[in-house]
DNA sequence: AAGACGAAAGTGGTTGA
DNA sequence: TCAACAACTTTCGTCTT
């Protein structure tokens, strides 16, 4: 169904298909493939039963709008002398009231949001994400969440939740770099803001990040879907539980990579999954007892030699 | 000499009283 | 609110290739 079976950026094969915004991201780099297809997605479904949300009248709403592209505002000029000057008085008080509620929350949005696009384009995270972001923002805004913390680190609380939701985690880390704020920030404002606005998070799965380590140390894809294929016995052994999902990764990775002869140093490994190298020794050495995998390395190493 | 390994002490966050 | 606790990090010394 699918058109594009490359990302044009990487070269990479991770393409993910969000049918609802008709858009094609690559998984390796982030890339959003969008024009490259086409839309079927609103024509088919009008007619189901969630016809509100999903209506084609109108321009499509965006949170990614300071006013989510709705602007209204209580008259201007116009027909204003028409009125008596109780009625005048009246219409003054409106727009000043307006003006006031408005004023304070679009202020904040306006920032917040550029803000949110600096980040997201700088870690190349798809519009659907970027998106996401913008509405969890904007009802913590609502909600005055922002209060007592900064703006900035409400926004990358914002997209890092947006992430985890759609299956592109960044780590903290790599918020934190982007963003400028410090990574138990993210992590604070993030918990809070989740907690607060009910949104629920499952936790993320470390096969999500395979894709974008495996890239950027330059794996093959044999590689990387080892890595996934150890990664699936790992959980089923509860290898997985109560650990950080990024060294799991990280270390199923490793030891993938030893298995098909492209060997790369802990360190390298470590430093692309913004984890230690300790840290991979401990999970790589729990995977090999678990998952009894040291011949499938010896294998490897034999062949090397012959 | 570089990488892998392991022990020990320290850090930040969660949990349960 | 505090202490216990598990996961992870930092640091450093030793072993292997």
């Amino acid at each position: 169904m699918t058109y594009v079976k490359k990302c044009p950026e990487c070269g990479g094969i991770n393409l993910f298909w969000n049918k609802d915004k008709g858009e094609v991201i690559c998984k390796d780099c982030g890339l959003v493939i969008e024009d490259k297809m086409v839309d079927f997605g609103q024509e088919w479904r009008e007619f189901d039963s969630e016809s509100q949300s999903k209506r084609r009248t109108g321009a499509p709403l965006t949170y990614t709008q300071y006013d989510q592209g709705l602007g209204t505002e209580v008259g201007q000029k116009g027909d204003l002398y028409a009125l008596g000057s109780k009625e005048r008085n009246k219409f003054f008080r409106l727009r000043k009231w307006q003006y006031r509620i408005s004023t304070a929350i679009e202020r904040n949005l306006k920032l917040a949001l550029a803000e949110l696009k600096r980040v997201s384009s700088y870690l190349k995270l798809p519009s659907s994400v970027e998106e996401e972001a913008a509405r969890i923002y904007t009802l913590a805004v609502q909600r005055g969440l922002v209060r007592g913390r900064s703006m900035e680190s409400v926004v990358s609380g914002a997209l890092y939740a947006a992430c985890r939701r759609h299956e592109v985690p960044r780590t903290l880390d790599e918020l934190s770099e982007a963003s400028g704020i410090e990574k138990k920030e993210i992590g604070r404002t993030y918990r809070f803001v989740t907690r607060e606005l009910g949104i629920s998070i499952l936790p993320s799965n470390p096969a999500d990040y395979i894709a974008r380590f495996a890239s950027s140390l330059k794996l093959s894809a044999e590689t990387q879907s080892k890595a996934v294929e150890i990664l699936d016995k790992a959980q089923k052994v509860e290898l997985t539980s109560g650990r950080g999902p990024t060294g799991i990764a990280a270390a199923a990775l490793y030891v993938s990579a030893l298995i098909h002869g492209e060997k790369r140093t802990q360190r390298e490994v470590a430093d692309v999954a913004g984890v230690t190298e300790v840290t991979i020794r401990n999970r790589y050495k729990e995977l090999l007892e678990k998952l009894k995998l040291e011949k499938e390395i010896k294998k490897t190493k034999k062949k090397k030699k012959v």
